[in-house]
Order: structure tokens, then sequence, then C-alpha cells
DNA sequence: TGTCATCTGACAGTCACTGTCAAGTGGCAG
DNA sequence: CTGCCACTTGACAGTGACTGTCAGATGACA
């Protein structure tokens, strides 16, 4: 990595973690571009170089938990069973998750209270449960593959959801895996009804 | 319901199809809330009287479909079985969406091409499912209650979600409801694999 | 050390969105 | 029928997110 290179991500890094602060203190509709760029000593127009929008400000702090899922999935060897390969994204998410509980806090927090970046955000899960897809479904057989690996991922990823949702409503305290873990038992316990066939 | 509030709704339906139909001829971006203010002959302010935002001039038309399964839902005699319950949630969508086939269309289309509305848009469903699995919560009994509730939710909501998706892609030339039966009977299967425990 | 590619900051401009207020219009009591 | 009240509307002004442009700065590399 060139020392330009180096530099360019460290202001990328110093712009987010700046704005991130000024979001939780003094909440994110009330803090401008502008305020964001002073505080990070860099120029208006740099902050927009690096991210496209106000919002991608938060949202930038869960990227690399969801790249790193989809390459860990295509790490996975090619007999692996569909089980474990669905195991494979949890425990990837789990793992990207120690890394920084408390920068992902704040971003939670920032999301929960503006339904613009929680929309996005959302999006965002929504885009990545597609990729996600598509790489499962090449390893699913037969007709209807591409459905039957949506509906999977979407199962997996509904454990991830409610997991994340239990453990930001305890405020960090709750444990992570354990909710991962009593909500992945009952998808496989058949404890959840599916609707019954159409008329 | 008052002449007031008749020329009310009446001005409020104007707005979103003009708006809808500008969105289809010129694309989302490229039309102002000013054009489509004079196009509909009112002031540009009382648009964001009626709709907070650009995005929710599409989404409106999306709105009316999600309350009413909602509603149906609320519907349902207390003593119905879980089952049936998330069929009707299913075939309350699929009634709605016989209604007005043409502006969802365009109002899919235009959402495609638009990062915000589409994100709008999931976030919507998200907030939806929520609210649905609030109440089919209060039919379940036993612990983790709340877990079942959503995990059924959602996949149902996934059923419906893969479903359009498909019928969209065909142009809406598909048969919704052979695509809902289909994703619905593959869940019923046990063809979806679910994640392993882990470890 | 000079040259080039790239990054940066300043400036100007567009447009989504909001608060405010006077004017218009329906609802309703007298 | 008429006048008063409540509510809806449109005009105006202002904020702030976001974009195109361009000259200047700075690292990469010969």
């Amino acid at each position: 990595m060139t020392l330009r290179e180096l530099k360019m991500e460290r202001t990328r890094d110093l712009i987010a973690e700046t704005a991130l602060a000024l979001f939780r203190d003094r909440g994110f509709a009330a803090t401008t571009v502008e305020e964001i760029a002073a505080a990070a000593e860099v120029g208006a127009r740099t902050v927009y170089r690096h991210y496209p929008t106000k919002e991608s400000l938060v949202l930038s702090s869960f990227a690399n938990m969801f790249e790193t899922g989809l390459k860990d999935l295509r790490a996975c060897p090619e007999g692996t069973e569909l089980p474990d390969v669905l195991r494979t994204i949890l425990e990837s998410l789990l793992r990207s998750h120690l890394g920084m509980p408390e920068r992902l806090m704040t971003a939670y927090k920032v999301a929960r209270d503006m339904p613009s970046v929680l929309a996005h955000f959302v999006y965002m899960l929504q885009i990545w449960e597609m990729d996600l897809a598509r790489e499962v479904a090449t390893r699913v057989g037969g007709r209807s593959a591409d459905f039957v690996a949506e509906l999977a991922v979407r199962q997996t990823g509904s454990v991830f959801i409610l997991a994340h949702r239990k453990w930001f409503e305890s405020d960090g305290q709750a444990d992570l895996r354990q909710l991962t873990l009593e909500a992945l038992d009952l998808l496989r316990s058949d404890a959840v009804p599916v609707a019954s066939r159409l008329s």
C-alpha cells in the first residue's frame, strides 16, 4: 500500500469516526456535514468524496461485517453441506461482531433514531442477502434452486436480525451468541409454524 | 365524509398519480417537486403537506396493501390455527394486488431504479413485518413467543417478497398466485435447509 | 529533481424540505 | 341567507444535502 493510499484511508476513517461521535453527542439531524468536515479538519467536498451520503457515514460501520460474511461464505470448500454453509455465515457475523462492539452500538443508536438511516441499513441487508443467495444457489441442485437458496438465506438472515435486535435492546449487555443460538434452535425445532397451503 | 375531506383526498390522489406519471416518463431524479406541483396544479407546499418526502409519492401506492394485510390479520377469529393466520396474510396481499396492478408495476419500476426509494420500501416492509409479528405473538403461547412469531412472519414475508420479485422480473406477465404457491410449497416441504447448530 | 497523476479545498449552483403567514374556502350556528 | 370560525392552501424566505468545476497541493516515479 502506497503512502498516498494510506493517508486516504486514514482520512476516510477519521471522517467516519468524527461524524459518528458528533452524531452520538448532538444527534444526526442536528449535525451538518460542514460541521463534520470542520471537526475532521477537511473540506466539506472531501467528505463527499469518501462517502456518497450523510447516511453512509453511519452505515460504513456495518459494511465490513457484511463483506466479511460474503468472503467467508465464498471460502467454503465445494463439498460443504448446506446447513454448514449457512452456519458459516452466522459464525462470520458473530466473529466480526466481536471486533468493534462499541462503534457498532453507537451506529445502531444513531440508526434507530433516524428512519432514513435505518432504511438504508435494511436496504444494505437486503442486497447482502441477495448476494449471499446467489452464492448459495450455486451449491443447490435441482429446480427452484434460486427459491430454495433465497429462502434459506433469508431464514439465516432472520436469525441474525432477531438476535441482534434483542442484543441491541439489552443495550449490548446480552450475549449475542446465546441469542443467536436460541433463535436458531427454534427454527431447527419445528416450533415455527409455516403458512398453510393456499386454497 | 365532508366535502372538504373529499376534496383533500382527491387532491392527494391527484398529486401521487401525477407524480408517478412524471417519474415513469422522465425518471425520478429528473423530476423536481415543483414540476409535480405545477403538473398537478397545486402549490409546491401542498405536495409536502400530503407527502412528507418525494419518495413517499411512490411508496403511497404500497401503503394500502400493507394496511389491508394488517387489518385482515386482526380480523382472524381468536381460535384460528397459526398456519391459517399466516395464510390469511398471503391471501390478503394477493387480493390487494389484484386491485391495481398497473399502478403497482409503475411504482415498482420507479423504485427499482432509485436506491433511496427502494430503501424506504424495504424499510416499510420491515415495519410491517414487525407489526404483523406483534399481532401474531399474541396468538402464540409459551416462552420465546416473540421469536417464534417473528420468524414465522418473516418466513411468510419471504414467500411474498420472492414471489413478487419473480413476478416483477416477468414484467407482470407471470401468475403471482402461482409463484406464491411455489415458494410456499418449497418452504412447507423441508426442501429449504436450516443452518446447523453453532459449535 | 522534475514531471505527471491524483487528491484536495474553495466556489457556485440546484433542489429537497421547513416555518410562517396571509388569503381562500367549506362548515356551521344564528 | 349570512357571518363567523376552522381548516386548507399558496407564496415567500431560508437551511442544508449534494454536485460540477477547477486551480493548487502532494505523493509516485522516472
